[in-house]
DNA sequence: GCTGCTCATAAACCCAGCTTATGACGGCAT
DNA sequence: ATGCCGTCATAAGCTGGGTTTATGAGCAGC
């Protein structure tokens, strides 16, 4: 069995994944690697070394092209996902670095920045290619301060209320779910859990002041206020991994945890009659719209 | 701008993430490094090449240790999505060669093997160390033919119902929907599309014969039966892309869909009172349920 | 001040992947 | 048939990024 190596020992390295996207694409490794702006050689090798990495036939070689063999365009289908990811590293990343000379400077809270940005970025240099941004995370009222400040061209932030001398429009909501690794109490049982219960019981939690945790005081308020939290940590993804691990039920944005449902590492527990829902806003300087790239960006993100 | 080279050139490799990730969970280059299995230089150069390539500084390093920087932070949760891609790409591969001497084989369809299985067996690897699974990806007919052959173990189909001889359980549902680009007339409604208009447009589809061409058939019998569609395609892949160009409205699992709406590249349109379901099933040959490694299988896919 | 940890630097090494050059094979038109 | 186009494969030589080992330098706490 090989499965205690690093990863990146099993998993063939980003460039080749592309070149395996392209082969799919263009049916001939000469044209795939054309594409990729290798030589024909270099691709014919390097795909011939995925296929020995991988212990799987990837492409049927004929004198007319290649194609994908069954294996092959399924190696194909989950190798996109990675590229996919890929992309949006490489889009946040950009807007990360060009700080400077950007045509359009974004402020956005951190949920948002994480999950959604890179997405946004993705369709907007599809639909205006060549648009530098520049992205600078923080909270609320960071988002605000740069506005103001005219450091910021447009900001995003996902707390209850705009905040002053800001005008705004909702562009997305998010909703805060409970949930629990697979085998936890909670995640046996038939129908919701009561409202009175979740507040009763030691939670995972965000730390005190974070929006996640503003939206839940005030939401659990009405029903006995939360109970003392079981862990209180300083981040999205500290709170998941002790939720995946069994530590107990954690309350967490479903942008954060959308993978882990999907797959099964946590299971969302439904809470009676409770909304935990919180608007995602664009924001800007009280007055008119914005214009230009940031007009551009923010048509992206409108429902 | 550095926009146009290929993406493995802009993006650090996989090995250099799995490093910020264990940079991020031990607060120490020299323990990440141990973790990852290379030297402390190695990873010291490793992550300041990656500082260098991405024109950020990621860490800080201080005497007592190094912490992530706010941007490093953001820039670890994108780069964790990229890992965890990889992760399901592993797991999917690995099931792929794995042919033989496996003690769990599965078949399945293809859009479970494509979406689904990863992440169940990413899963069944965390309850189940050491379980050697092998995949066979192919219709409801060919899972079928395997399991009474005796050559799988447990099949998942896609099907309206069980095939002959096969006894199963619905482990999730998987939803078509109808989705334009986010140009396209129908995105810009208010209100849901009727079923009868649906009908008489065309469409980009899968080829007749798929499962989703199946069910979309007899959902829309009632109103009119499907107009010639727009395009007919052999992939999942081209259709979307099709989709995803503009070239028209397509009809699509959601699961194949999911990444692309969160990114607005497609836009879900809803149509009046259809329910365009249908379920997933786990299958096994006619009789008492699996046991053994099929059994754990089958208990994490269980809703 | 010593000892522990941290990270950085330097020099030598090694291998993966690249390029260029060439060959082999099949289809297709002449 | 023959020759030409495309396909992919093989071979030889180069290059560079990432690695190791060895060492140095900074700060903390006993």
């Amino acid at each position: 069995m090989s499965s205690d190596a690093p990863l990146s020992h099993r998993v063939p390295d980003l460039g080749a994944l592309e070149l395996l996207l392209a082969v799919a694409r263009h049916g001939s490794l000469g044209r795939a690697a054309k594409e990729t702006g290798i030589t024909q050689p270099a691709a014919s090798s390097r795909i011939r070394s995925m296929e020995r990495q991988l212990g799987v036939a990837l492409v049927d070689r004929s004198p007319r092209g290649s194609r994908l063999t069954d294996a092959g365009a399924l190696v194909t289908d989950w190798a996109r996902r990675i590229v996919e990811a890929a992309e949006a590293f490489d889009a946040g990343a950009q807007a990360l670095r060009d700080r400077r000379d950007s045509r359009l400077r974004v402020a956005a809270s951190m949920t948002i920045a994480e999950y959604l940005l890179p997405g946004w970025l993705i369709a907007l240099r599809q639909a205006r290619p060549g648009t530098a941004v520049s992205l600078l995370a923080g909270n609320s009222s960071a988002v605000a301060a740069r506005l103001l400040g005219g450091e910021a061209d447009l900001g995003f932030v996902e707390g209850l209320a705009v905040p002053e001398g800001l005008d705004g429009v909702v562009v997305a909501h998010d909703r805060l779910t409970v949930v629990t690794a697979p085998g936890h109490r909670w995640a046996r049982r038939r129908g919701p859990v009561a409202p009175a219960e979740v507040a009763a019981t030691p939670l995972i939690l965000r730390e005190r002041g974070s929006g996640t945790r503003q939206v839940l005081d005030s939401a659990l308020a009405a029903h006995g206020g939360l109970a003392e939290p079981l862990l209180e940590l300083a981040s999205t993804t500290a709170v998941k991994a002790a939720a995946v691990s069994g530590a107990g039920p954690a309350v967490l944005s479903e942008l954060a945890v959308a993978e882990e449902l999907a797959s099964r590492r946590l299971v969302e527990i439904p809470v009676e009659g409770v909304r935990l829902t919180r608007d995602l806003r664009a924001v800007w300087p009280t007055g008119p719209r914005p214009t230009g790239p940031a007009r551009d960006l923010l048509a992206l993100t409108r429902t």
